[in-house]
RNA sequence: CGCGGGAUGGAGCAGCCCGGUAGCUCGUCAGGCUCAUAACCUGAAGGUCGUAGGUUCAAAUCCUACUCCCGCAC
């Protein structure tokens, strides 16, 4: 029923994969995949292709990791795979007037969120940070502006106060997956139309800086709530420890959380009981669930509480 | 060759500097106490101390190489 589309997919990180996957298994014709070039990352400073990357290749599609699509070259070459479309999700790189007017069909972005509230980078991460309610995924056309295009399809999902950036990701990215077969073909037979992105709400989200990820204990603690989920698993929202008697602090991130009541006029910062129910600065706390202290892996409260001790009275900064 | 930290019974850690066959908190199992319990008491099982070599009478502990993990940087 669905027509096969000569296609090019054009995606980088962990959440472009499942799209990839899904228009594969759709049958069309993937006649190459653009990823980001692979990059000295991680520990080692090693190149490592990305995960896209790593997906077409052990799947025998042709990669192509252009640093730039601004030049002739690369242009030529996209535009002589003859495409009917191209597929774009979280490829990081800015597509020119020349390369979204190449496919028959344009190109289709898949977007993690609802526009056009949190255009932009970091999606998630600032939906979550901002304590929205609902996000989604949503499939839409692209053009010259960032995110600007008209919307053909939208899924949305709750974010619930025990979601976290990758719990959202994951859900998101599943999908994603459904949702870029569906409206694609609906795009080429015509059953979809592109319905403008309105004017009002338009927010962007910028991406997360170093200053994102640093926790200030006078914050209300429904913003640090917010923050620490927003942050988690990656990069993490963290804070400094020092032990009685130690004279480094340790930099602990913070991956979990849920808002508790608090103890008004208590110091923010302090701890109000043995399992890490911290004060804010709005006389509420935030209770960590899961964090990590330097050199070992995130892990549940109680099992960090075991191996260091932090009791109550102790003050976080 | 980017910088640094780590790998010890199922979980989290101590011990390593000053070598002498392993300890803590918790979990598990059994029994006890209790109206009862995730509480308390008693007991038990469970570890080639990341891998491979080396030094030594003797190595978790010293030396070398390797693997994996974490933080920073990116």
């Amino acid at each position: 029923m669905t027509e096969p589309l000569r296609i090019a997919f054009m995606g980088s990180p962990d959440f472009a994969v499942p799209v990839l996957a899904a228009l594969a298994e759709a049958g069309h014709d993937l006649a190459c995949v653009y990823s980001q070039p692979p990059r000295p990352a991680g520990r080692g400073k090693k190149l490592r292709p990305t995960p896209v990357h790593q997906w077409a290749e052990a799947n025998g599609l042709e990669v192509r990791t252009p640093r730039s699509l601004k030049k002739a070259p690369e242009q030529e070459a996209l535009a002589a795979l003859g495409l009917d479309a191209a597929v774009v999700v979280a490829y990081g790189l800015i597509l020119p007037q020349a390369v979204l007017d190449a496919p028959r069909l344009g190109c289709m972005n898949m977007h993690a969120s609802l526009l056009p509230r949190w255009r932009g980078a970091a999606p998630i991460h600032r939906a979550i940070m901002a304590g929205d309610e609902m996000t989604g995924v949503q499939a839409m056309l692209m053009e010259a502006g960032l995110d600007t295009g008209p919307v053909l399809a939208t899924e949305q999902t709750r974010i619930f106060p025990f979601d976290t950036t990758g719990s959202v990701h994951d859900r998101l990215a599943g999908l994603a997956a459904d949702l870029a077969v569906t409206a694609l073909a609906g795009y080429a037979d015509g059953s979809l139309t592109p319905q403008p992105q309105t004017e009002a709400g338009v927010i962007y989200a910028h991406k997360v800086t170093a200053d994102d990820q640093r926790i200030d204990w006078t914050r209300p603690a429904a913003e640090l709530d917010c923050q620490i989920r927003g942050l988690s698993p990656f990069p993490g929202a963290w804070f400094h420890y020092t032990p009685d008697g130690e004279a480094e602090p340790l930099r602990m991130k913070a991956l979990m959380s849920r808002q508790e009541e608090g103890r008004p006029g208590a110091a923010p910062g302090l701890l109000l009981d043995d399992e890490l129910l911290v004060q804010c600065g709005d006389g509420y706390a935030v209770r960590l669930l899961k964090a990590q202290k330097p050199g070992s892996k995130a892990m549940e409260a109680s099992d960090l509480l075991r191996g260091l001790n932090i009791p109550a009275g102790a003050r976080f900064a």
